[in-house]
DNA sequence: TATTCCGATAGTGAC
DNA sequence: GTCACTATCGGAATGAG
């Protein structure tokens, strides 16, 4: 069961793994994920103990959570924002259009620690392997941080079945059915990326 | 669809492939399965060109295509089994016990040419590598020669279906029900196997 | 839904 | 059920004295 506290170290030590916190205080750590399902994915971990082993859904009911985590969310889309920037270009040139950052939870996590997703939407991190990596961030499985506290009849809340399901369902890319064919969809993804970006 | 005529060239010009042919005249011609399921596995192929391209459930409702047969499935029953001692010997020194061998057809073909498969029952050739191969020759999905011709109401007559649906079965061997584990169930086919025999 | 390894399953293309 | 190739799906282990 020990790779469920995979994060148990940055939040116990943060100062320990200069190469992967890129930020610490007192409340939270912000790390890059090991495994990013986007071009940049960072991961923003409350250190509070008993915030840490609750699910989102029941951690952030409580409002000063919640508060208190804003402006770190905020820190952390700069973060992601900067670091896709240093690393790709727009190929028109248009700087003013940005890369979408998306901030979620997941609503069935496998790793034990709370844990907020931030990360581009390009869908080309270089661990995006599979339907259920691209389900994870791309349908209702990921509950957004602007969406909590969540409505007390919200699925998601209770039905893990419901969530589960989620992740196997028709992958659906710009308007487009892949069934299951993850490869083709995800040849069309990165075909669509290099339209638009080039690397630095 | 070409590959469905895979065995025309050993009907139509049997002289022309020694290394495949063991024996041919104007009825049949006897080759070597290219893909053998068994130590030995050769195909009785009717060269007569009706006769070839019927089901095996049709063309032996025939008494007289089933009597001219009768020899040649005689024939490569010996030729098989000749094959077979002189490349294997039983540990215990025992010649009496002889390698069974099965004759017959698959209800449902793959190959539009008729073909008698006559093969040694060890289920360790080269190309036993699935489920569908193993199942092909161990359930009723194979029509032994001596089945024909069937009766009316044989579900291999009519129900396509059924007999597919054999091949999807679980994995039965030596009493045992391996569910869907080939591998496994080919390390214990094979462990006995080497039990039994030793190579020349 | 952490990954990784292995194996079973499924679709395709073959001329 | 022809094969061979690719990819998808599905379970199990992952720790460690």
């Amino acid at each position: 069961m020990s790779y469920r506290y995979a994060l148990v170290p940055y939040i116990r030590a943060p100062e320990k793994y200069p190469n992967v916190v890129l930020f610490y205080d007192e409340y939270v750590s912000i790390i890059k994920d090991a495994f990013p399902k986007g071009k940049v994915h960072l991961l923003i971990l409350p250190r509070n103990e008993e915030t840490s082993k609750q699910k989102s859904q029941e951690a952030f009911k409580d409002e000063k959570t919640r508060k208190m985590l804003e402006a770190y969310v905020h820190q952390a889309i700069e973060l992601t924002q900067k670091a896709f920037d240093k690393e790709w270009r727009r190929i028109d040139g248009d700087d003013e259009k940005k890369m979408k950052i998306l901030v979620c939870c997941h609503s069935v996590p496998s790793l034990n620690n709370l844990h907020i997703h931030v990360l581009t939407t390009d869908m080309c991190g270089r661990n995006m392997k599979n339907k259920k990596h691209y389900n994870s961030f791309t349908t209702d499985f990921a509950i957004r941080f602007d969406e909590f506290p969540l409505k007390e009849d919200d699925f998601r809340l209770q039905d893990k079945g419901k969530c589960e399901s989620l992740l196997k369902q028709d992958l659906v890319y710009n308007g487009a059915n892949y069934k299951s064919s993850f490869k083709k969809m995800q040849a069309k993804i990165h075909e669509d990326f290099d339209k638009i970006y080039k690397h630095i």
